[in-house]
DNA sequence: AATGCTTATGAGAACCATTCACAACTGTAA
DNA sequence: TTACAGTTGTGAATGGTTCTCATAAGCATT
């Protein structure tokens, strides 16, 4: 069996479980995602999703992303300067780095920052319900 | 005098320093910017600007706002969901709450997030040139 | 005050990412 | 295999923002 063969499975499984439709234009962009280590947009996705299998269209792409948005699949950032950008849901939660000269994006955590962040909110009489922490930063020489 | 005429002066006289043309709409907006202590965007600074110079145009609103930013008179903000919003650049930097219910926008500051944004950049060989920090929050009950 | 040069403006078209509308198609359960 | 609800591709619509271009206005100089 091989490896695609594998992971297709899982992911109609998947789709199955939460009572979704398993489609191919479904099943392309699932693959897609989960091979990506980038921060791909929407066109991008949709690029690579129509060299798996060609009958995938952009709203589609649109549309699958959304509902795996909801589903917690994946995350939607809105980072600057262009269009929408996503990432396959992993463990843990992290926040961005974003090389302003080549636009790559790098992942961090700091469990002190986010408390930081829940202590502020709660001293003014709120509670976090999400954030959003992007750092523009430049390579140092 | 008036307290209208005097910060229309201030403004006249900011404008000209930098070499900008001092034109009825960029008094209109300045002043409805300079009154604002909310973080409006483009259209409600539009209805603003309006009742206090008719003639402004929309496309003006825009044009002097990337003039603003450009000087560091205004920031730019894209929250979630929305256009852009503004607010005068003011003393401090500061970063937000936002009342996912109402859209209320609070200023905070932390020095210790600061800090620690600063040296998680560091250890992986960047430097910060700027940050966005968005606490999306909910009334504590 | 009139001149001339340059920049700013209003109106509406253009843009771009994203969503929508709808008729055709397809997955799924019976 | 059928029937029906969910999904799709196409192309049009949307909404915020920027652009184009002819006209108007600011400002330094007479």
């Amino acid at each position: 069996m091989s490896n695609e063969t594998e992971t297709t499975e899982k992911m109609t499984a998947a789709l199955r479980k939460a009572g979704i439709r398993v489609t191919k234009q479904r099943l392309a962009l699932m693959q897609v995602l989960a091979e990506a280590s980038d921060h791909p947009d929407a066109i991008e996705l949709h690029e690579r999703a129509k060299s798996v299998e060609p009958s995938v269209s952009l709203a589609t792409v649109y549309r699958t992303l959304s509902v795996l948005e909801e589903g917690g699949v994946v995350h939607r950032h809105a980072f600057e300067g262009g269009g929408a950008r996503f990432e396959t849901t992993h463990e843990e939660h992290h926040d961005h780095i974003l090389d302003v000269d080549t636009g790559e994006v790098i992942e961090f955590h700091s469990d002190k920052i986010e408390q930081l962040q829940e202590e502020i909110a709660r001293a003014l009489g709120y509670e976090v319900v999400h954030h959003r922490l992007e750092l523009y930063c430049r390579k140092k020489r």
